[in-house]
RNA sequence: GCGGGCGUGGCGGAAUAGGUAGACGCGCGGGUCUCAAAAACCCGUUCCCACAAGGAUUGUCGGUUCGAUUCCGACCGCCCGCACCA
C-alpha cells in the first residue's frame, strides 16, 4: 500500500496558503538574517499548459529555496507571468480568442498547474507584465529611456535635461552629423583640424535643428531604417528573433523594407554588457553567446580615394576626391590589398561606377536586391561580384586598385567597405582566384611557408611592407594604425556585430508606448502622471497584414488631448512594445510589488539585490538576458538601481527530450538498410505526424524510418539491430517533446498517477540539471516506491526515542547530512537523492527508527518531497511546518570510521582486500597485505620491487 | 569553417588534486509471503567462459605512470551555438 499522497499533497498546500509559510521578510523587518534570491525565468502562460520542463525549472529552484529557508536565510522565491507579446497573441488568435480574455484563463491554468507541483512561492508577490498597475512602471521605464542620452565622456546615461544644459554652457558642441561631442576649446585645446571649424554651438542651431540633436540622443528613438519585416506575423521583429532569415516565433519569412521604428539605443552600451560578463558567474558557453553576438572586433578604418583618371574624363578636377572608408581588423596587411569591394547597396556605388560598367553594375544590384538573406547565405561558398570600372588609391603606397561590388560584403556591417587582401584572407582569396586578380603576401609564418591553394590568416610576421617589415603581427598593427592616423587617413576603431535594439511591434497585446506624435511626426513623452496609459479595449486586434498598427483602429484613444499643451493635433504612438519589455525588469517588482510611487523602493533594492540564483533556458541567450543586463545598467546609472548587473549566478536548465525511439530504415520498396547507409538522418512532417527520414548514402534514396519497441531491439558491438532481422540496424535517439511527435509528457497526468513529491523528485532524478536528457515515464516508480518506503518507514513503524544507534548507523547518517547539503548547494540534485535512498534503504533494514534519525531524515527529504515531509514531521510530533525548522548539523567526529578496507593490487591488478584499524601503520599494513591470502599465490616466488602505499586508498606491489 | 559541450552496463546515470569502475534508480532473473495475484521484502544482475580459476572492459588507437574513465597526442561519433562580421 502506497501513502495517500493525493489527499496529503492537497492538505499541505491549502496548509502553506494559509499560513502564508513562504512569505519572504521584508527588510526592514529581516534583522540581520542573511538574504538569497532565488528566480525562476517567469513563464508565459501559454495555451499549451505546462510543461515538464518547466517542472524541472522550478522543483530546482524550489529545493534549493527550501533548502536555504531551513539553513537560516531570509529567502524570496516569488513568480508571476509575462503574458505580453507575440507567442500568447498567436495563440489567443489560433484560438480565434481576445488575448485579454484568453491571457486571463491560461494564467488561471498556469497557477493550478504550477500550485499542484507545491511550489514554494510567495504568492503576495505574484505579478502580471499585462496588468496596467505592472505595466505604468514598463512606461515608466521606457520615458526614462526617451528622456536620457549616452553621454559619450563618462559612458553612462544622464538625463537630456542634462544634455541640454552642457549644450547651452557650450561643453559640449554639434558636430555636422548632428551628433554631440566634447568642446575641444573647453578642453583648453586649440582647434586644429578644419573639422573643429564645422562643430557648430548650441545657440547657432535653430530650434528644429535643435530638436533634431537632442532627439538624435535618446536612448529611445525613432528612426527609418532597413527592419525585418514578417508579413505572417504582421509585424517587424528585432535581430535577436530572426534566425536563419526566420521568425523565432512560427517560422515565417523574414524581409527587410524600410519603415519608421523605434530603437533603443543598446550599442551605447556595448563594451559595458561585454566587460561586465566577467562579473557574473553564468555558464560559459552563455556568456559566449553574448560575447559572439555583441561581436566586438578591434581594427582601423582606412580612406581611401577614387582616383580621379579612371573615371569620367569630361568631368572637372573639383569633381573628384571621392572617398571610401574601409573598416579592417588586420591594418597590418594594408600593402596587400589588390582590390577593394562594397556592398551592393553602398550608396558611393551609383557615383563611382563607369559608364561601360553601369548596366552589369545595375543588372548585379538588382539580383541582389531579390535574393532573401536565406539565399544569399546559401551560396556563401560561390563568390560572385562585377567590376565598378572605378580604381581606388591605396593611401599607403599610391597603388591604384580596381573596386567591384559583391555580395559577401554586407552593407550592415562596418563601412560597408573592405579593402581585399586575397593573401590573408580566405573569401577574398577565394574572390581573387575567381575573377583572376593579384595576391600579394606581406605577412610570412613564423614557421613553415606560406600555402599556395588558400590564404594565410593567422599572425606572423610582416613583408613586402615597407614601414613595418619584419614586425610581428601585434606590433605590425600598431604601428600602422599609428601611421594611419599621423597622415590623416585612417584610425584605429573599434566595431560591433551588436544594432540597435527594434523596439516596436505592429501588433495589439503589448505595452502602448507613452508617446505622442505630432503632425511631422516628432515623439514627445507623456507626462508620468499620465500613466499608465492603459491599452484600449478594441474588438479587432488582429494584425493588419499592414505596417499598420492595429491600435489606430482605436480612434478615440489615438486623439490626444491635454489642457496643458497648446499643440493641435498630436495622436498617439500606435506601435506596442515587444514581448521582451515586461521581462526586462520583472525581477525588480518582485522586491515591491505594490508600490504605487514607484518601480521599487531603492531600500529594498539595496537589500535584495542582485539575484543569487537564476534559473532558466538557455533560449534565452541573446534576447531576454541581454535585453535585461541592458535596462538594468541604464537604471543603474540613472540611479534606480543600486547594482551593475542584475543576476549574479545563473544556471540553464538541460532541455527535457522525449522518450528515445527506435527506428528502422526501410527503402520505399521495402528493403533492408544498415544505420551506416542511412545519412542526414532527419525528421520531415507527413500527413501521419513527424517521421524520421534518412538519405541512403549510396543510391540517394529516400528512406522512411519505421519506429520499432524497445523490445524489439538489441545491442551489438556497433549499434542496435532488429531482434527479429538481424541484418537490419536500428538508430536510437531521443527528440524534443512536441505535439505532433506525440511525445509529451503531461505533468497533469503525472501529478495524478504519482503525485506531486513523486514527480519532482523524478525530475530532479533523471540527471546532472544542466544536462540534456531524455524523459522516461517508466522510471518515475523508482521515486515513488522511495517515498512509499519512506512513508512505512517513519510513519506506520514503530518510532523509539530511546533507541540506540549503532556506530555504522550514526556514521551514516551523518555522512548522509553531510553529503546531502553539499550536493544541493551545488545543485547537484540527482546524487543528493541518491544518498536520501540509501539511508532509507538502512532504515528499512531496522525493526524501529530510532526518533533523531526519523526526524533528520522526515528535514532531508523537505526541500525534494515537501508534502510527505511534513506530513512526517507531523505524525512524529511537531506543531509547526519545518518549513523553518533548521536543518541537521553532522558531527564530523562521527564521520570517522574504526576499521577500513583497502584494496590490494599486484601489477595495478585487485587481488584482495584487507580490514584495519584506521590509524594502522604503514609497515603494518605492507605485512598484513602480503600476509593477505588472496595476494599470496600473486606474489610467491616472485620478487617484489617496489611496495606502493597511498594513505587510505590502496596497496600496490610491483613484482617481477 | 569557427567556438563550446559530450561519449561509462539493456536504460537514466555515479565515481576524476590519477588509486576497489559501474553508487542510486529503472528494467530483468530468482526467492519469501499468498489459494492466487498485487504490494512489500530478500538475493542476483558489465561482458566472455557450463562453473570456478581466470580474462576483457569507461567511443577507437597510441603515450606518460607502479596504477588512467580521469592527464597528454591523434582519430571517430553525437549535441548545441555562431557563421561571407572584413
Amino acid at each position: 500500500m502506497s501513502y495517500d499522497f493525493t489527499a496529503i499533497e492537497k492538505k499541505w498546500q491549502e496548509y502553506w496558503k494559509t499560513h502564508k509559510s513562504f512569505a519572504a521578510i521584508e527588510p526592514e523587518r529581516a534583522g540581520g538574517m542573511p538574504k538569497k534570491y532565488v528566480l525562476d525565468m517567469f513563464p508565459y502562460p501559454s495555451g499549451a499548459g505546462l510543461h515538464v520542463g518547466h517542472v524541472e525549472n522550478y522543483a530546482a529552484t524550489d529545493i534549493i529555496s527550501r533548502y536555504f529557508r531551513m539553513r537560516g536565510f531570509n529567502v524570496l522565491h516569488p513568480t508571476g507571468w509575462d503574458a505580453f507579446g507575440l507567442p500568447a497573441e498567436q495563440y489567443a488568435i489560433k484560438n480565434n480568442r481576445h488575448p485579454r480574455e484568453f491571457t486571463a484563463a491560461n494564467i488561471a491554468n498556469f497557477r493550478r498547474q504550477i500550485q499542484m507541483l507545491g511550489l514554494s512561492y510567495d504568492w503576495d508577490r505574484e505579478i502580471d507584465t499585462t496588468d496596467p498597475k505592472y505595466y505604468k512602471w514598463t512606461q515608466w521605464i521606457f520615458l526614462k529611456l526617451f528622456n536620457s542620452y549616452f553621454d559619450p565622456v563618462d559612458k553612462k546615461a544622464k538625463s537630456i535635461s542634462h544634455l541640454i544644459h552642457e549644450l547651452e554652457q557650450d561643453n559640449f558642441v554639434v558636430a555636422p552629423d548632428g551628433s554631440v561631442k566634447r568642446n575641444p576649446v573647453m578642453e583648453g585645446m586649440e582647434a586644429i583640424s578644419g573639422d573643429v571649424q564645422l562643430e557648430r554651438k548650441w545657440r547657432e542651431l535653430s530650434v528644429e535643428e535643435k530638436n533634431d540633436v537632442i532627439d538624435g540622443m535618446r536612448l529611445a528613438y525613432t528612426d527609418e531604417a532597413p527592419v525585418n519585416w514578417c508579413p505572417a506575423l504582421g509585424t517587424v521583429l528585432a535581430n535577436e528573433e530572426v534566425i536563419d532569415g526566420r521568425s523565432e516565433v512560427g517560422g515565417f519569412p523574414v524581409e527587410r523594407r524600410p519603415m519608421r521604428q523605434w530603437m533603443l539605443r543598446i550599442t551605447a552600451y556595448a563594451d559595458r554588457l561585454l566587460d561586465d560578463l566577467n562579473l557574473l558567474d553564468w555558464p560559459e558557453s552563455l556568456k559566449q553567446m553574448q560575447r559572439n553576438w555583441i561581436g566586438r572586433s578591434v581594427g582601423a578604418e582606412v580612406d581611401f580615394e577614387v582616383a580621379a583618371s579612371k573615371r569620367d574624363e569630361g568631368q572637372g578636377d573639383e569633381e573628384d576626391g571621392e572617398g571610401i572608408t574601409v573598416f579592417t581588423t588586420r591594418p597590418d596587411t594594408l600593402f596587400g590589398a589588390t582590390y577593394m569591394v562594397l556592398a551592393p547597396e553602398h550608396p558611393l556605388v551609383e557615383k563611382i561606377t563607369t559608364a561601360e560598367q553601369k548596366a552589369a553594375v545595375n543588372a548585379y544590384r538588382e539580383q541582389c536586391a531579390g535574393r532573401s538573406e536565406r539565399d544569399r547565405m546559401a551560396d556563401a561558398k560561390d563568390k560572385s561580384g562585377v567590376f565598378t570600372g572605378a580604381y581606388a588609391i591605396n593611401p599607403v603606397n599610391e597603388a591604384a586598385i580596381p573596386i567591384f561590388i559583391a555580395d559577401y560584403v554586407l552593407m550592415g556591417y562596418g563601412t560597408g567597405a573592405i579593402m581585399a587582401v586575397p593573401a590573408h584572407d580566405q573569401r577574398d582569396f577565394e574572390f581573387a582566384k575567381k575573377f583572376n586578380l593579384s595576391i600579394k603576401p606581406v605577412v610570412k609564418p613564423i614557421k613553415g611557408d606560406l600555402p599556395d591553394d588558400a590564404a594565410f590568416e593567422e599572425e606572423g610576421t610582416a613583408i613586402n611592407s615597407p614601414v613595418i617589415d619584419g614586425l610581428t603581427t601585434a606590433k605590425a598593427k600598431e604601428q600602422m594604425i599609428a601611421a594611419l592616423e599621423r597622415d590623416g587617413v585612417g584610425h584605429g576603431t573599434v566595431k560591433y556585430k551588436l544594432r540597435d535594439w527594434l523596439f516596436s511591434r505592429q501588433r495589439y497585446w503589448g505595452e502602448p508606448f507613452p508617446i505622442v506624435l505630432d503632425t511631422q511626426e516628432r515623439a514627445y513623452g507623456i507626462d508620468e502622471a499620465e500613466l499608465p496609459l492603459e491599452l484600449p479595449s478594441i474588438e479587432d486586434y488582429k494584425p493588419t497584414g499592414t505596417p499598420e498598427p492595429p491600435l489606430s483602429k482605436a480612434k478615440d484613444w489615438v486623439k490626444y488631448e491635454n489642457p496643458r499643451i497648446a499643440m493641435r493635433g498630436l495622436l498617439r504612438e500606435t506601435n506596442t512594445m515587444p514581448q521582451w519589455a515586461g521581462s526586462c525588469w520583472y525581477y525588480l517588482r518582485f522586491l515591491d510589488p505594490n508600490n504605487s510611487q514607484a518601480p521599487v523602493d531603492p531600500k529594498k533594492e539595496a537589500y535584495w539585490m542582485p539575484v543569487d540564483l537564476y534559473v532558466g533556458g538557455v533560449e534565452h541567450a541573446v534576447l531576454h538576458l541581454l535585453y535585461a543586463r541592458f535596462w538594468h545598467k541604464v537604471l543603474f546609472d540613472l540611479g534606480v538601481v543600486s547594482q551593475p548587473e542584475p543576476f549574479g549566478r545563473l544556471v540553464n536548465q538541460g532541455l527535457i527530450l522525449g522518450e528515445t525511439e527506435y527506428h528502422a530504415f526501410y527503402t520505399a520498396d521495402g528493403n533492408v538498410v544498415t544505420a551506416s547507409e542511412a545519412k542526414e538522418i532527419g525528421e520531415e512532417a507527413t500527413d501521419a505526424g513527424v517521421k524520421l527520414m534518412a538519405i541512403h548514402a549510396k543510391t540517394s534514396e529516400k528512406l522512411i524510418g519505421q519506429r520499432v519497441g524497445e523490445e524489439d531491439v538489441e545491442k551489438t558491438a556497433n549499434g542496435f539491430r532488429l531482434k527479429s532481422n538481424p541484418n537490419m540496424r536500428v538508430d536510437a535517439r531521443a527528440f524534443k517533446m512536441s505535439k505532433s511527435r506525440g511525445n509529451v509528457a503531461s505533468p497533469d497526468d503525472l501529478v495524478r498517477e504519482y503525485g506531486a513529491d513523486a514527480l519532482r523528485l523524478y525530475v530532479m532524478y533523471m540527471g546532472p540539471l544542466e544536462m540534456q536528457k531524455p524523459w522516461n515515464t517508466r522510471d518515475i516508480i523508482g521515486m515513488s516506491r522511495f517515498l512509499s518506503s519512506v512513508w512505512r518507514n517513519l510513519a506506520e513503524k514503530p518510532v523509539d526515542a530511546n533507541a540506540a544507534m549503532s556506530d555504522a548507523l550514526q556514521g551514516q547518517m551523518h555522512r548522509t547530512i553531510k553529503k546531502v547539503a553539499e550536493d544541493t548547494e551545488a545543485l547537484r540534485f540527482n546524487t543528493a537523492i541518491a544518498e536520501l535512498i540509501k539511508l532509507n534503504n538502512e532504515i528499512t533494514a531496522l525493526p524501529a527508527v530510532p526518533k533523531s534519525l526519523a526526524e533528520n531524515l522526515a528535514l532531508m527529504v523537505a526541500p525534494f518531497a515537501p508534502h510527505l515531509a511534513e506530513e512526517l514531521w507531523q505524525r512524529l510530533g511537531h506543531g509547526e511546518s519545518l518549513a523553518h525548522y533548521a536543518w541537521p548539523s553532522f558531527d564530523p567526529a562521527k564521520l570517522v570510521e574504526s576499521t577500513m578496507e583497502l584494496p590490494v593490487q599486484v601489477n595495478g591488478k585487485l587481488r584482495g582486500k584487507i580490514v584495519v584499524p584506521v590509524d594502522a601503520g604503514e609497515a603494518d599494513i605492507l605485512a598484513r597485505a602480503a600476509g593477505d591470502s588472496e595476494v599470496q599465490p600473486w606474489l610467491a616466488g616472485k620478487t617484489v620491487r617496489k611496495q606502493i602505499y597511498v594513505a587510505k586508498k590502496l596497496v600496490n606491489f610491483v613484482v617481477g
